[in-house]
DNA sequence: GCTTGACTTAGACAAAGTCTATTGTAGGAT
DNA sequence: ATCCTACAATAGACTTTGTCTAAGTCAAGC
């Protein structure tokens, strides 16, 4: 059921309810929750969760590298459970939908040496950003 | 000298002391500057000069599209006066330091159809992060 | 030099996130 | 099975970044 539970377990992870909620919540593709809203799910499956737990685990999955911080807006950082396909993020600019996205090629090759400045280049982020089929219908 | 401060004139912007320090204190090349940054260079010239202003004159340049919002971090909204050349952002993961760069090519090109999920997509924004030479032989 | 609507200000308020002191518990040891 | 203890959970204070409001100030046209 829970992929990212199952890559938890054996990673000498001590697995409390809390936790086991919150890797619950985040199962699934194109999952990009803020803390907030992992919180009001979690509570919903365990109703004495705290927003600081939520906080904690979330935090740590992101250091274990099994979960993804994501920031497609200037609002609450997004948490992605997708952390072992690269891919990048198609952002809805009216509803706020996120998709994830592979594009072919890799865009470092288009920037030129004379634009790096001297730059070490580790990772490149990149977003796109339009109307949702259903906003546009709308 | 100031750039910025020449586009804002002429506008029917009512000029200010405040208006005119905030202009003179983005004028520049690879400026991305805080609100907070804004305020205490604002103050400099102008001790008196309020919080709420900066962050009202910073939101109405960019209203006017003569200043740009950048978000290369989750921290805060950084202010760009090089909003008539289309470009994207280097950012050193150590220091900080941002470079403005204009990769060669469309990024739009690389996402397939089947990626695209229906969306129209009208902007994208790309975001390459490294190591800055100063960084890199400290 | 008036008048007036636009501008500025201080401080209250809000959202997102961090930190701390205290209490609870998972899981190994006995 | 029970005990122990290091790790985890909790409430709430605190911080950062940003918005809003009500009252005072001023640039610019007459
Ligand atoms: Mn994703
Ligand atoms: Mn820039
Ligand atoms: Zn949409
Ligand atoms: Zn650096």
């Amino acid at each position: 059921m829970s992929d990212l539970l199952e890559r938890l377990r054996g990673r000498g992870w001590r697995m409390t309810a809390q936790r086991r909620v919150v890797a619950e919540v985040l199962d699934g593709d194109h999952i990009h929750l803020t803390a907030d809203e992992v919180h009001a799910r979690a509570v919903a499956k365990l109703p004495e969760i705290s927003r600081a737990t939520v906080y904690n685990t979330l935090g740590e999955m992101v250091s274990l590298g099994e979960v993804l911080e994501v920031s497609t807006d200037r609002r609450a950082k997004r948490y992605d459970p997708n952390a072992h396909r690269p891919h990048h993020h198609l952002v809805c600019a009216r509803c706020g939908a996120i998709r994830d996205v592979h594009p072919v090629g890799d865009p470092l090759t288009d920037l030129p040496d004379s634009e790096r400045f001297g730059f070490t280049i580790s990772d490149v982020e990149v977003t796109y950003r339009g109307t949702c089929p259903t906003c546009a219908s709308a």
